[in-house]
DNA sequence: ATTTGCTTTCTGTAACTACTGAAAGTTCAC
DNA sequence: GTGAACTTTCAGTAGTTACAGAAAGCAAAT
């Protein structure tokens, strides 16, 4: 590897690193977070083992978190002709990434509190009581914004990138 | 407190344990989320003392969740004549909620991870090696993605309730 | 200047999450 | 079948975060 790229390997450890914070307060696992940044700036598909050793950590830990990221549909599995072992790529466009991430994170934590919520509002839906009505109504507020929110992500994710360009500079009209 | 009333602590705090379930996946400490539900559901305003009651909480820990509530400005400290205790009062309208969770969340997390990107962008903008120039180009996507979000944040985070909805409503058309 | 009522900070501990290293499981080759 | 290459699971441990309880700090009232 010549001079430049230890350069390149230094900036791209930065990188990893800070996605890696950036992961963990968002609720995400660091090591998570940070594989999938290395997977995000490899120039090829990497097996376990690069993984491992890229990132210092055990095969159990790797193991586990690149399956997350499968299911997360953040990371494919990909195998190469006459090898048996099993190597990783991962979605790099920035779009998709955001598509795939909002519908997990939807599916994942946004529809259970959804659920919550109404079951808040109707089990108070008869309550005569100012407190019973006020909770009611915040419960009622709460609802209807995350459930609006909620379809805005649905149909945002489903937009194609150009359609989702187009509509953001309508809003920024 | 009547039969109704005991009803409607009930589902209260299945509220209240919700909300801190769904802060944790968040990354947001479940105390806090906690605390942040009862007050939002609170007719009157609780001092720290009550906050401690309902949650079953040491007097440190209510104080130290309610004191960042306030940093997140999500909660504003009251007094009352006559009176030295403080009492807190949580905002209760959703689009404001939403509006500084935004502003806040933007500059602890979103601004910080910018610098990262940028930086990585420019220490690669000069290198002349392939898998250099996809790592640029890759900081460049992500660095054009969040920077754009962060600047629609920002559009949709000054607008008032009413005109927010109607943005809305146009991105459904 | 002491007491009282309240807020803030701090230290040790408990609870939780993430991780390692190894064992067990699977699949294919021979 | 046995072995080799690889994947998956798991039990124990390390590391992290959140918490209780107590001590310290502060300001007003007396």
């Amino acid at each position: 590897m010549d001079e430049k790229n230890v350069s390149l390997e230094k900036v791209r450890e930065e990188f990893v690193t800070q996605w890696g914070v950036m992961g963990a307060q968002w609720g995400i696992n660091r090591t998570m977070a940070q594989i999938h940044a290395l997977l995000m700036t490899a120039p090829e598909v990497l097996s376990t083992d690069e993984v491992m050793g890229s990132l210092e950590i055990s095969r159990g830990n790797a193991h586990t978190n690149l399956k997350d990221l499968v299911a997360w549909g953040l990371v494919r599995i990909v195998t190469k002709k006459g090898e048996r072992k099993e190597f990783f790529e991962a979605e790099k466009d920035v779009w998709e990434i955001f598509r795939r991430v909002a519908r997990e994170r939807k599916r994942r934590e946004i529809d259970p509190a959804l659920e919550t919520l109404r079951h808040c509002k109707e089990q108070t839906a008869e309550m005569k009581t100012p407190e019973a009505r006020a909770f009611h109504e915040q419960m009622v507020q709460l609802e209807d914004f995350v459930s609006f929110g909620s379809k805005m992500g649905d149909r945002v994710a489903t937009l194609p990138h150009g359609k989702a360009m187009k509509l953001a500079m309508k809003i920024f009209s």
